[in-house]
DNA sequence: GCAAGGTC
């Protein structure tokens, strides 16, 4: 008998990648925007999922934030809502048809969940299908055929590991994120949010933030010197200045070359592209959020592979000298021939080796035109990235010098690059040539120039997005397709803003708070103990229920010893901080934006009826408080966000210039501009 | 209107 047989993958493109292996005769079929595919001689389907079609939710009598006491949330009945309507009536559809399914989503803890959750649908409507799994960890025609021609189990325990992170995700999270929002009057789209992943980030930028607050520069002295084609530094460095200025003063006219060396160097070309490193080096162009947008639809089009993965080493089923071949008939002509003139061409490979999905790489040709201008720097990014990585390695000359100055020492550095190889290719980060003449030793040389030079200690620097995403995976926060996701998150709670990153003083009271009353939300810890405990779910060493158990009971015992008016005050003083424009010029009290009886919005003081003083603002857009604060009137300066995004400046300095030009005359305002 | 994790 044959049997007819549904295949769920975890994405479309995996999905039709299956489908076109396993099926000669497969086509395209069409449920509203959704495809998925036929094959008629094996009357066999294959479906992609969206990921999680499914998510944990709590049931409608706990949606009001108000009305919901805390501990309702932790022992609500979990409901399951949908997410994606038309793939649940797709499969539940199939269901009725087919008698066999297989899982073929990722082979990873989440696929496995997200196997589960389709499993349960299916099961549903047909309790009597034949379910098993296929796992592999390439969509490649060997590694499918492998996988389909000896399918094993579903791994229910490996679900559950997965399944126990939503709910102590979801309820931690909902629970505390109700708790600072309620209790600061942040309701709405306003509120604050906590979460296992969000908040430890936001703490590490906070601290960061109080310890450049706290910095205290200090004085330091250097000494360097100028020689007759290149420049020297003494190595030592003075905390005291007559101590500099005596080792200053012993430099002679003439220094003496105690040794030269020379070598030539071999630089290690970059490894293949994982998620984190690509979007370090985007970075350079756009925030990591629109570099995951773009690449995913350069991803979706099939100019490059999959962007979310965590590998950096290239398997062997990728034809890495066919693609490179397939550049010479592409703008990067130049670039593919650097690498194909080779005698022997080796791939460069990262530490991280995982089985998911390849490290990025171009799988099209593309020009300039088929693609607009953000698109096409993160694909020419992706094509040099990855013909650097088969190139020739740099090879640099690398010189040194010791210089003797009647007994004041003095050290040169000097670099060239012999040959370019893959730095001609990956143009992103560039060459620094230091010149540095060929010495001997022993020889005598003419001093041009000494120098004395006080420096200060500098306070340690915010972070980057770029940085933070490296720093998160570092310490094992979010996934390599939520990391840049999180961040987004931050900014657009008001956390945190600019680039680098400075906090906000909300965000100061909230991490400050949740020090005090839940500090494990706010370390990475938590991470590292629920991937622990999820592992041993997984080995059946433990029981989901029971890990949830005790979490929910280490919350129910944070909640019930919180002074939530202490907790209210601290956050609503952090928040009423950002709201502080800067000082009244004429009470010294804050000046805050306020809002006259009519709606219109002005800045005023908050010393009002005692103090009149007020300023004009725009009454369109949205108003952005930044960080500068104008020198003269200690005011922030202020951006209008509109359709643009416009400087106003400080606002009183705005003030005087427009009440400068209402008392001009036209006449006056003409001969004023004719002047300049 | 909550989280984080998949994917679009």
């Amino acid at each position: 008998m044959v049997m007819s047989w549904l295949i769920i993958a975890e994405k479309d493109d995996a999905a039709r990648r299956i489908a076109s292996i396993l099926f000669k005769d497969f086509r395209t079929l069409k449920e509203g925007k959704i495809n998925y595919y036929y094959s008629e001689k094996n009357d066999s389907y294959v479906v992609g999922l969206k990921g999680h079609i499914v998510e944990l939710d709590f049931p409608k009598e706990l949606k009001n934030w108000l009305k919901t006491p805390l501990n309702e949330l932790l022992n609500a009945e979990f409901v399951k809502k949908v997410k994606e309507k038309t793939i649940y009536n797709l499969i539940k559809k199939l269901a009725e048809k087919v008698d066999r399914v297989t899982i073929a989503t990722d082979y990873d803890r989440e696929g496995e969940l997200i196997g589960v959750e389709a499993l349960e649908i299916l099961k549903s409507t047909n309790p009597n299908i034949k379910v098993d799994r296929a796992r592999y960890s390439a969509i490649t025609k060997e590694e499918i055929t492998k996988a389909f021609a000896k399918t094993t189990n579903v791994d229910f325990n490996l679900a559950k590991a997965a399944l126990v992170r939503q709910k102590i995700d979801l309820v931690w999270g909902a629970a505390l994120t109700r708790m600072i929002s309620v209790h600061s009057g942040r309701l709405g789209k306003d509120f604050l949010s906590v979460g296992r992943v969000q908040t430890p980030t936001l703490r590490i930028i906070v601290e960061r933030e109080e310890e450049i607050r706290n910095f205290r520069p200090e004085k330091y002295y250097e000494i360097s010197a100028k020689f007759e084609s290149f420049e020297a530094k003494h190595p030592k460095k003075y905390k005291e200045r007559p101590e500099a200025e005596k080792v200053f003063s012993n430099i002679g006219d003439f220094g003496v070359v105690k040794f030269f060396t020379r070598k030539s160097i071999e630089e290690a070309k970059p490894i293949p592209f994982n998620t984190t490193e690509f979007l370090r080096e985007a970075s350079k162009f756009m925030s990591p959020y629109k570099a995951m947008q773009v690449a995913e639809f350069l991803y979706m089009n099939g100019y490059i592979s999959y962007p979310r993965t965590d590998n950096t080493v290239y398997p062997k089923s990728i034809d890495l000298l066919g693609i490179a071949r397939s550049f010479l008939n592409s703008p990067f002509e130049k670039e593919a021939k650097i690498v194909l003139s080779q005698e022997k061409i080796e791939a460069s490979s990262g530490k991280k080796e995982s089985k998911d999905h390849p490290p990025i790489y171009p799988t099209a040709i593309a020009t300039r035109k088929d693609l607009k201008d953000d698109e096409w720097i993160i694909y020419e990014l992706v094509v040099r990235r990855f013909l650097a990585t088969l190139a020739p390695r740099a090879v640099w000359d690398i010189r040194r010098a010791e210089i003797d100055c009647n007994g004041v020492n003095f050290i040169a550095n000097g670099r060239k690059i012999i040959s370019a190889g893959w730095r001609e290719i990956y143009i992103y980060s560039k060459a620094e040539e230091v010149e540095l003449p060929i010495l001997k030793a022993g020889q005598k040389i003419r001093l041009i120039e000494k120098k004395l030079e006080e420096k200060k200690t500098k306070p340690p620097a915010r972070f980057s997005a770029s940085a933070l995403i490296k720093l998160m995976e570092n310490l094992g926060l979010g996934t390599k397709s939520t990391r840049h996701e999180i961040i987004k998150k931050l900014v657009s709670r008001g956390y945190i803003s600019g680039n680098p990153f400075s906090p906000s003083e909300t965000a100061f009271s909230v991490i400050s708070v949740l020090k005090k009353v839940a500090e494990t939300i706010t370390l990475p810890d938590m991470t590292a103990k629920l991937e622990k405990e999820m592992d041993e779910v997984a080995e059946g060493k433990k029981k989901e229920e029971e890990v949830f158990e005790d979490s929910k009971k280490m919350l129910e015992s944070i909640l019930s010893k919180i002074d939530y008016s202490q907790l209210a005050s601290e956050l609503k003083d952090g928040i009423k901080r950002d709201k502080v424009v800067g000082k009244c010029p004429e009470c010294g009290a804050d000046i805050v934006v306020r809002k006259s009886k009519n709606k219109k919005r002005f800045l005023g003081c908050t010393s009002y009826p005692k103090c009149n003083f007020t300023l004009p603002l725009p009454q369109k857009g949205t108003i952005v408080l930044t960080k500068k604060v104008c020198q003269k009137h200690a005011i922030r300066e202020i951006k209008i966000k509109d359709k643009k995004t416009w400087n106003l400046g400080c606002p009183y300095c705005n003030y005087i210039e427009w009440k400068k030009a209402q008392n001009c005359s036209p006449e006056s305002k003409l001969n004023s501009s004719s002047k300049a």
